[in-house]
DNA sequence: CGGTGCGTTGAATCCGGTCAACAGTTGTGG
DNA sequence: CCACAACTGTTGACCGGATTCAACGCACCG
């Protein structure tokens, strides 16, 4: 459809470009968050950063009609808490089981030249989830997601067997992070199989027949 | 036609504490750049942050084909420049005439802290524009959009007379950043004049007269 | 078993995009 | 000064994609 120029590369900047962080957190005691207990309330104090261990955490923020959108997913060495003031002004918890260490910002300059970083990644990585969902149709914005997990999960552009992706959040998740519903996130999908772009091997597994064919999608 | 007021924004959503910034930069030269000319482009060498003294920033993203999400604009105080790497990954350009002041992020602990926290304030700005973006419909954009500009101007709220606001940018980037069209964004102000909540003075001015009404829309 | 949560599929509706024409303003040059 | 072009913004008609509303399948679990 579109050839990507390579000045305006719209790939989000994996969260790995840097890999895993090695903070001193790295040691530190693993608190245990079970499936979509709450790790911190919009309007909670501020101030603890948290480093995610394993599992999957979502950060979020709430309209009074319950809408919902989700700004990001934090995985496997992702460091999210992140805040301007005093009070939390989104919502995190877990998607699965989730195994999290708190880093408390001391006045170490290292440690916070490297929590600078990781901060100034999550805001990239906003601008790209805001170009997706401002700029993309219901399929580009399908695309950008799972190309996005499949970054994550090291198995982005993997030969057929490796290509696997799973999907630890529900549809509605996934639609609360795009700004879709459930019902189009789930027609996209079908649409993708039948295109034999994916192989749907279950609900929250995949299989990625063709890598550019997704990318086309994100235009 | 940009009045540099003394700006005393009052957030009522997200408590943005501490408006301008007290930063060493404030007595620093100022660079001046016409109108439309570019600031930085994507893939620039990053490392040097602005704020604004005087007029109007655009920072976007782009995409191949050429369709643009403005990320955000940048008024009299704000600091902006921030990246994770090594390389601009936006681009920024003026909007209206603007002078710019330079920020050469030093080893001074009191200044990036300073620093650190303007950046969560970009992030915080980020999430509630994917909030916006995400999950309101044309004419709740529009509205949140409108209630973000009296912010910035200090006119939210406002009894009649004072109620007015002033449209530093064109309909193009008010659509760019809504993630709207031109077309859209212009049928919402006429439609929100039909009905008494505003007053359109001219293309590039208007008064608010209710504004619990724009308020609802955001939801 | 029936209940519940999650995901898929279908049909109808509607909002926003697209295409097009037109109006208002600014700027330029004869 | 006027004529014209170029740009910006508005309005209309039509269309299509995403939402809405609804039914159904399926796995899990009491």
């Amino acid at each position: 459809m579109f050839d990507a120029s390579p000045l305006t590369q719209a790939r989000p900047l994996s969260p790995r470009d840097g890999d895993v962080a090695h903070l001193p957190a790295l040691n530190g005691p693993v608190a245990t968050f079970s499936a979509g207990s709450e790790i911190y309330a919009q309007g909670d104090r501020a101030g603890t950063l948290y480093q995610v261990a394993f599992g999957v955490v979502r950060v979020y923020r709430l309209l009074a009609d319950g809408r919902r959108q989700i700004c990001a997913f934090h995985m496997v060495g992702d460091v999210f808490g992140f805040e301007a003031g005093i009070a939390r002004h989104v919502f995190a918890d877990a998607v699965t089981t989730t195994g999290l260490r708190t880093i408390r910002p001391s006045s170490d300059a290292d440690l916070s030249r490297e929590l600078y970083r990781l901060a100034m990644q999550s805001l990239g990585h906003a601008h790209d989830h805001l170009l997706t969902v401002g700029r993309n149709d219901a399929a580009g914005r399908v695309a950008a997601f799972l190309l996005e997990m499949a970054d994550r999960q090291g198995t982005h552009g993997e030969q057929t067997g490796r290509a696997q992706i799973n999907l630890p959040m529900s549809r509605t998740d996934i639609a609360d992070y795009l700004g879709l519903t459930i019902e189009t996130v789930s027609r996209v999908l079908t649409r993708l199989k039948e295109a034999r772009i994916l192989r749907l091997t279950s609900s929250r597994e995949l299989q990625v027949l063709r890598w550019d064919a997704l990318e086309d999608l994100t235009a």
